[in-house]
RNA sequence: GGCCCCAUCGUCUAGAGGCCUAGGACACUACCCUCUCAAGGUAGAGACACGGGUUCGAAUCCCGUUGGGGCUACCA
């Protein structure tokens, strides 16, 4: 059965769509959720100067991904012009709003003459003015009077009407704006509670006092949720804070993980639990329980739950969710016989990546035709200990001779080499690595030397000792 | 400036007046494990912003201070 609590995700789509957005909308799916209520998804989109088709695209397929489904929408408040024409007219014929020509500087200059608060003064507030090409529509504020917002997480916030300007409803180019269609929108699609980020408690008494204007008598339930922050500690913002959801997915972030993180930023299961699955937080969410103060995005944590993610995985899963990274890269053909040999270092990769978009590197050696090795371990692993040369012949000759080229033979007759030179096995693992991979960190050898093939592997082992015989570049 | 919100380790948090010698996680340090790198294990360092109350007792309640943040647009 469904419960009548209807809840709505308001995007506005003017940049691309931030973790803070994510989380906002995902609490509002938990409560949805849990409460078997509606999530209705509305693009804010009444500023055409700001709005673009890519950003509302942008939050549709962060969302999909994530997780969170809506129930209704996305609905578009540019397509639902006509309601709020209604609603101003209502508004206007019950003398609730005002027309007003006054210009920027004009309320400036007043306010500068005054020696008061800046902002409007209500100049034409009964002035009973008309229409003219640069007039707008303001909202008489009743006064004197105080609304209080019974907030779920703040508690009551009380905000004396002295402290607010008449504020504009409809622009002069009769577009409305945002608290406006907000409202309109609300009463209409008969949301009953309002999840929002703590940046619009300000406009909460102007919304209320918009809601009552237009005959509303039972207010949905307000709940501000503090703000995410960057590491200077000020709010996250789409142009200074590079956080798009998209880009995390593109680094090889999982939904879950993300999720899970998330979910955490201003709330806690309680306890020392961390790790959650989407039905827990369903049942366990509860608004009450929100902090009260910002909360930093720190993906360094973030990161680290994506590493636990990644591990819970199954091999074919891991697998499956890599292909889409290996796709990025020229060497990556994907055929079965590529697919197959990826499949049998996955596991080894798995536990040793905490993005997916790290895996390629991790694992390009294996099918790239000719490795590179960069400069500065040529230098520092081939040329400046001397021994490497001796190691990278003698070794080689030895795996040439054996019998069966895999990863036990390997490491047996490597280990056997070890003792007769008197070295140990970390040391002489570091040149045949950087000879075989390019790299001195990466996947366990054996294994490694035993998918790239007995060929291959000999041949970089001779491309890489006569790289030590050249001359110096 | 005005209005509003907020305040526990560097970060995210547990904490509902005695369970707190303040717990966990990330990051950090050391050690163990180890073919590199990870992962894992063990240990360590690290916080109740400050000042007043209330109370037998305060991280927890109240007031103030300080600090941070948000809003103050014909943005959302």
């Amino acid at each position: 059965m469904k419960s009548s609590l209807r809840v709505r995700f308001a995007p506005s789509p003017t940049g691309y769509f931030h973790v803070g957005g994510a989380r906002t909308a995902l609490y509002n799916w938990l409560i949805a959720r849990k409460a078997g209520g509606s999530f209705v998804l509305r693009i804010e989109d009444t500023d055409e100067t700001r709005n673009a088709e890519e950003w509302v695209d942008g939050i549709i397929s962060a969302l999909s991904w994530l997780g969170i489904t809506w129930d209704e929408g996305p609905y578009r408040q540019s397509d639902r012009a006509e309601l709020y024409q209604k609603a101003v007219d209502r508004l206007l014929a019950e003398g609730k709003a005002y027309w007003c020509d006054c210009t920027r500087e004009e309320i400036d200059r007043r306010a500068k003459e005054r020696g008061g608060p800046p902002g409007y003064d209500g100049f034409c507030r009964d002035k009973h003015k008309l229409k003219t090409e640069t007039s707008a529509i303001r909202f008489k504020i009743p006064r004197p009077g105080i609304t209080v917002v019974h907030d779920k997480i703040r508690g009551d916030v009380v905000f004396d009407h002295d402290n607010l300007d008449d504020f504009i409803i409809v622009k002069s180019n009769g577009l409305p704006l945002f608290v406006l269609a907000n409202v309109v929108d609300d009463i209409d699609m008969k949301i009953s509670y309002i999840l929002r980020a703590e940046e619009h408690l300000p406009t909460t008494p102007k919304a209320i006092l918009l809601f009552q204007g237009l005959g509303v008598e039972e207010l949905p339930i307000f709940a501000h949720v503090p703000v995410l922050v960057n590491a200077k500690r000020q709010k996250l913002s789409k142009r200074r804070d590079r956080v798009a959801v998209e880009d995390y997915k593109e680094m090889g972030y999982l939904a879950p993980a993300m999720v899970n993180y998330l979910v955490l930023l201003g709330w806690s299961p309680g306890g020392d639990r961390e790790f959650l699955t989407v039905q827990e937080m369903i049942d366990l969410f509860d608004i009450g329980e929100v902090n009260h103060s910002p909360a930093f995005f720190d993906e360094q944590k973030m990161q680290h739950f994506n590493g636990v993610y990644i591990r819970e995985l199954t091999v074919e899963e891991f697998v499956e969710n890599c292909l889409h990274f290996l796709e990025k890269h020229d060497w990556w053909v994907g055929d079965s016989g590529q697919r197959e040999t990826f499949s049998h270092i996955a596991p080894l990769v798995q536990e040793r990546v905490s993005l997916l978009g790290e895996v390629p590197e991790m694992v390009a050696f294996l099918f790239q035709q000719e490795i590179d090795i960069p400069s500065d371990l040529v230098e520092s692993v081939f040329r400046k200990d001397v021994k490497s040369g001796q190691i990278l012949s003698e070794i080689k000759e030895i795996y040439a001779g054996l019998g069966v080229f895999s990863h036990d033979e390997l490491s047996k007759v490597t280990r056997a080499y070890c003792d007769s030179v008197g070295m140990p096995l970390r040391k002489v693992q570091a040149p045949i690595r950087v000879a075989l991979t390019g790299s001195k960190v990466g996947p366990p050898l054996f294994e490694s030397m035993e998918l790239v093939g007995r060929e291959m592997t000999l041949s970089r082992l001779t491309s890489a000792s006569e790289l030590i015989g050249a001359p110096q570049p």
